[in-house]
DNA sequence: AACTATTTATAAGA
DNA sequence: TTCTTATAAATAGTT
């Protein structure tokens, strides 16, 4: 794409490599990115520069959990070390002790992604079954509650801020009424500056009449912005041990 | 690029998604490929689709190196392990390694049944909703599918059954032709226990006409027991070290 | 699985 | 490096 056809050959010229390699390289990774949101997938790219250099993108879940999902795959298992003499002979076993961890660990992981269930008889199937319903239950109620709160919170926010333009909108309703009798008794007094308070948001509430203040609040109940997430997904930190 | 611009959000519709997955993924890899090629790179990318199946592509050096190599790097940035003299340096590393994994398995785990949620986002919460319903519908359809096979098994080895029942009542039949006839010949023979074959079950079969014998198997067929589990669930035998 | 109208990506130039 | 622009590629919607 671009003014000429390009050979898929290595570029020699040195300058124009790394110029290609900068603006692909943000190509590829915002298409991963995107593949990733619009269709729903996992995706981990890592790219090293010519020089070594990394850069590397990540779907939400983190780098090394899909890295980790990967090596379950693609058991190409490495071989056991095999075991050492002397002082490291105990550093073996440790080691193995805790691969097998893994390895349980990573085999039941994968049932309860609904993955690998041919081994598992029909009573297994219905103690997973029973299990996951029980863990979906409990995740759902969770997040129920996060967004129960949340929605509580805006409106709690909502309403302070409402009573903050009721108390205000009266304050300019009581200047306006000092500086009309002002004005009926023919005094020449400056007072239009001496409201120390008044801020420039509540101003639209000088048009809107006492029933509207008591509707405005269902009215935007509804336009919560519940999207309490950034667009731009970011990694969880997981694997910092 | 196409038709019409797009959201960069997730595809609802079932079937568009998987078209564009399918689309941008030839996409993807091949771009990946091409940056690895023109600028001498090494690329690993690793696509896991929403409904876990794995795409992978890997730069000449493979994959397992690719991620060797980041590994490396990103545990070095990270400074993980404070170097240590002599041989155990790796060793220590390794085990170090396989200990962080342990224990993001062992939490990842404690999630998926539904324990510990409260360190996760609301954002976290539904992708972990969407995997256990995804891993929940897997889980019953194999089970449902084990349960047909069994019902299956259950209703041929009725069947068989049946038909050695309906042989057996035949003979019977015959044997009473004969024993009548010798009995109206007037002959005093002793033949009531001449036959060998004859089994208490089929008995009830002799009340039975010819009809109900077709019927039967219908009618039985709902009757059968499925309860082929005892009611108590019994660990999947995780995680015993 | 093909076909296109469009949008995007990007090679080359400044 | 960054911006611009002409053009090649990718792809969304359609058939």
């Amino acid at each position: 794409m671009g003014r000429g056809r390009v050979q898929l050959k290595r570029i020699e010229n040195k300058i124009n490599r790394q110029v290609t390699f900068s603006k692909r390289r943000a190509g590829l990774l915002k298409k991963a990115h995107e593949i990733s949101v619009l269709c729903d997938a996992e995706v981990a790219l890592i790219v090293f520069s010519h020089k070594g250099k990394l850069f590397e993108y990540s779907s939400d879940s983190c780098m090394e959990k899909i890295l980790e999902r990967y090596e379950r795959y693609s058991y190409a298992e490495r071989q056991l070390v095999a075991t050492q003499p002397g002082s490291q002979a105990n550093w073996s076993m440790e080691y193995n002790r805790l691969k097998a961890k893994v390895e349980l660990l990573q085999k039941n992981h994968r049932h309860y992604m609904g993955e690998n269930l041919d081994s598992l008889s029909l009573k297994e199937l219905q103690n997973l079954e029973q299990q996951l319903d029980t863990a979906l239950k409990h995740i759902r109620s969770k997040k129920n509650q996060l967004m129960y709160e949340s929605i509580s919170e805006l409106q709690r926010k909502e309403k302070a801020i409402q009573e903050q333009n009721t108390m205000l909108a009266k304050q300019i309703k009581e200047k306006e009424k000092t500086i009309a009798q002002q004005s009926q008794w023919g005094q020449q007094d400056h007072g239009l500056n001496a409201s120390p308070f008044l801020l420039p948001q509540p101003h639209p509430c000088l048009n809107i009449g006492g029933t509207y203040q008591e509707e405005a609040p269902e009215m935007r109940r509804n336009e919560l912005d519940l999207t309490l997430e950034p667009i731009y997904p970011c990694n969880l930190g997981c694997f910092a041990a």
